[in-house]
DNA sequence: CAATGGTATATCGCATACTATTTTCGGGCA
DNA sequence: TGCCCGAAAATAGTATGCGATATACCATTG
């Protein structure tokens, strides 16, 4: 963890640990690595990074005000669990949030503007013509990020940054169907081309189907039961 | 700062020093105590407060991450500074968050649920009566929080609960006149009517005008001229 | 055997001390 | 005079240790 020589010879800033370590768990959590429930205790984690507690307790700190952890006031962390009440909660808010950055990106109707989501949804088809399952989601978070930034709100895109770590968390556990990613995958460029046509009203439709309308009859996260664990085990 | 012996005696839980540190700072922030641009350091805030630089590091983080005050890595913190066209923002994003909120409310269409709504209205009126500004400032808080607690929706209340931080900056800052405030006042209880009403768009619109139209042609707030001292020069 | 209480352990909250970086400020030099 | 440089001061970042609290486990009792 330490700083390396070439690091301090090209006087490159480094990130403190505290922000290594809030990114290296965040990923840890957004890769299925860490499961919702999951025991986090700052000692262990410390040893493991080879620093202080103290940087990991700023890095809890800040994953508990992205609604990652749940931090229980003297005893330990925990990864949140999001039950189906909660998810379909998420995407409502998830859904107004959307159709607000949507709306101005018809409004602004600037290809420019477009073009990240263009290259994030073709990315996002690209990882699940390859199989890639963690890549899809990765860049289906970056498409609707992208929509965000694009809005010239730049207060939306803060917040909507910030909220998007728990939609990741769901689109983790709930373990949708390739299939259903398919759907998702197409969905995105059709979202693409509406905005292009300014046709609002469909925008939002489809935003209603693409987010809220496919989480089908609740409870679709409580049940999620992780037969297989996805991803690598340090 | 210590645990009064009554406190211990009954085995109150006390909040933590972070806790209060945090709920301190911020209301001086929101309160107009500590302005705009003001400079906050930790050691300072630290020996005012009678505690260590840990609890303040993470009362510090906090607010960061509700948007309150802005973090200089390795350099010196201070309250952040909005200026009109993040003013602009941040009311965009409220009306949408709170065109939500009220729909879920007229979509519930329960009595109860709106009582909280009326009550803060009442003592928002009060306040304004008995020529408590601040009070005022405070009982609004408190009715926009209670349309999203009433929503229904956790995670918007959630969301919004943080975004109103920054709302509640903005209101301090501004120095809106007292016919301004007057009006909001009213419209509050209009909003009431509206929703018992089933009214919805007419709902919304009320809404618009309340949060956004208000805010005049730009930069109500970075030309706020105010006679008095504005904005930071500590 | 269940429930209750008590002790040990795990874990966090905070204080203190040290380190690294940034900022400030004054003095030398063009 | 104005600018650059370096030293000193200010400030945040991290490590470590102790004390407080919560949790877990076991014994005791009804």
């Amino acid at each position: 963890m330490a700083l390396s020589p070439t690091e301090r010879a090209i006087g490159l800033m480094r990130q403190s640990y505290a922000d290594q370590v809030y990114n290296h768990i965040k990923a840890m959590i957004l890769s299925g690595n860490l499961r919702q429930g999951d025991k986090i205790v700052e000692d262990k984690i410390a040893k493991r990074f080879g620093v202080s507690r103290t940087p990991i307790r700023e890095a809890l700190t800040r994953l508990q005000l992205y609604g990652l952890v749940h931090l229980q006031p003297r005893s330990y962390a925990e990864v949140v669990t999001i039950d189906g009440s909660e998810a379909r909660d998420i995407a409502d808010v998830r859904f107004h949030l959307e159709r607000m950055a949507f709306g101005l990106l018809v409004e602004r109707n600037d290809a420019a503007t477009i073009e990240p989501l263009q290259r994030a949804a073709a990315d996002a088809r690209r990882a699940l013509d390859g199989g890639d399952r963690a890549g899809y989601f990765e860049h289906d978070s970056t498409f609707h990020i992208a929509a965000a930034e694009g809005s010239g709100n730049g207060e939306l895109a803060l917040l909507y940054r910030r909220f998007e770590n728990k939609v990741q968390l769901l689109r983790i556990a709930q373990e949708v169907p390739i299939e259903r990613l398919e759907i998702y995958a197409q969905q995105h460029f059709d979202l693409i081309d509406l905005v292009a046509a300014g046709r609002r009203a469909a925008v939002d439709e489809l935003l209603n189907v693409h987010i809220i309308h496919d989480l089908g009859p609740r409870s679709a996260v409580a049940s999620a039961p992780g037969g297989y664990r996805t991803v690598r085990d340090s």
